[in-house]
DNA sequence: ACCACGGATTAGATGCGTCTAAAGTAAAAG
DNA sequence: CTTTTACTTTAGACGCATCTAATCCGTGGT
């Protein structure tokens, strides 16, 4: 059993190791959950006494199998019901996180299944996120890299963008750059901006390093098994 | 901001006021919710400082139209979950309940609003129990009366039966006894057991004192505004 | 090597929701 | 009118998740 608490620490820790790899600061999963570092320390003894995580005192700390089995299952959750609710309840992209977050852990194992069912076991969420399978295995992001990384002329495929900030997503949808498109660097300036045509019509599109940080590429055509559609 | 305890609390108290009419006993609710008496009195001070109660102390409590307003909104979130879950999620009548206990305290004013347009705006959720409306005034269940109250050789309709007892939903559902179906009382047993005719195909049906109390009827015909059919 | 500083941990307190055990009260039964 | 009985409340404790204030590493700069 498990608290609802404990279970968001356990996504956090998850997402950050994904975005920085292991080990995680307590103050970097403070300033994530919105919590103080003494908060985190305290919370993080009780999950490694769970066994849930590995951790070095001062250096900072690591999922454990089970620990990952767990922050999976909430990530399914998660993204299931952001699916769910952007195709069934005509949410937008963007408002569908909050809501999410707060479901999350209160959906049972059927309720899972069902909404799975109904969206037709996806494999992916609305902002690209994979949707972890029902075995919960860990699933394999590898193959794509972040826009801010990538050069002038690269011909791209949107693959993910975070879908942590409602703002950020309101200007992305409204610029094109959705999961799916494709997309063209046309420019990097200096201090990290990067300019990209987008789709079909053509049109250019600035956008600062911080986002371009979080947006997921992959190379574009190579008929690849599934295609998502933008909301 | 209220905690999903406190509003736990306030839809047992209301619950338990349609029941038995106020005041509403500290071992009733406690009862109700599994808890112990002492926890129930301690909660249900917090709920009096907050205006969300009266309390005449060794008597018993009851809502001010403030927590009865709160009542309201969860017991319209609870219902609308349950008609959504049987509509949308093909869910059986009989499982809905406890999904709904666990989601009403989570969901968002949009959600609501969404759920209950993709509806059309319900007025009964699968059970027959009426959804307050959105603007949270109190429903009138006027005009219905237990089947245990009958008397033999009326001739009714199924109007509400209780969400609590799965098992129990389980049977009736087996038994053909759901809102919107009609019944003729054929006997009434000196320990309360009441015997009815269920629906087209005549099938006769006992049921315990125990579970007709809970069945809520009405006269059959004169055209009613609306119509409830069975999930 | 030393020391200072940033980040981590311990110490100690708070509010919530719960419990058990003990004390109190009200109403029915004698 | 007194006593019993059933129910309610007070007292005191606990675990969770959180905070602030104080202390404690460990590492990079001199």
């Amino acid at each position: 059993m498990l608290s609802d608490v404990m279970e968001d620490y356990l996504k956090a820790i998850y997402t950050l190791q994904m975005e920085q790899g292991p080990p995680v600061s307590t103050s970097d999963i403070a300033e994530y959950l919105g919590k103080t570092p003494p908060t985190v320390t305290s919370m993080v003894g009780k999950l490694e006494e769970r066994g849930l995580v590995d951790r070095e005192k001062y250096k900072g700390v690591e999922l454990t199998t089970e620990g990952e089995t767990v922050a999976l299952e909430v990530l399914r959750h998660h993204r299931l019901l952001e699916a769910y609710l952007t195709e069934h309840l005509d949410y937008s992209w963007s408002e569908v996180h909050d809501e999410a977050d707060a479901l999350e852990h209160h959906i049972s194992e059927e309720f899972e299944k069902r909404v799975a069912a109904a969206l037709g076991e996806p494999e992916v969420d609305p902002h690209g996120d994979p949707i972890p399978s029902a075995d919960l295995t860990p699933p394999d992001s590898s193959g794509l890299s972040a826009l801010s990384e990538c050069e002038v002329g690269d011909h791209l495929v949107v693959a993910r963008v975070s879908d942590r900030d409602p703002a950020e997503l309101e200007y992305l949808s409204e610029a094109g750059v959705t999961p799916g498109t494709t997309i063209e660097v046309t420019d990097i300036a200096p201090f990290g901006m990067v300019t990209v045509r987008v789709g079909d019509d053509g049109r250019e599109q600035s956008l600062p390093e911080s986002v371009a940080r979080t947006i997921r590429v992959r190379p574009p055509d190579e008929p690849s098994s599934e295609e998502v559609s933008p909301a």
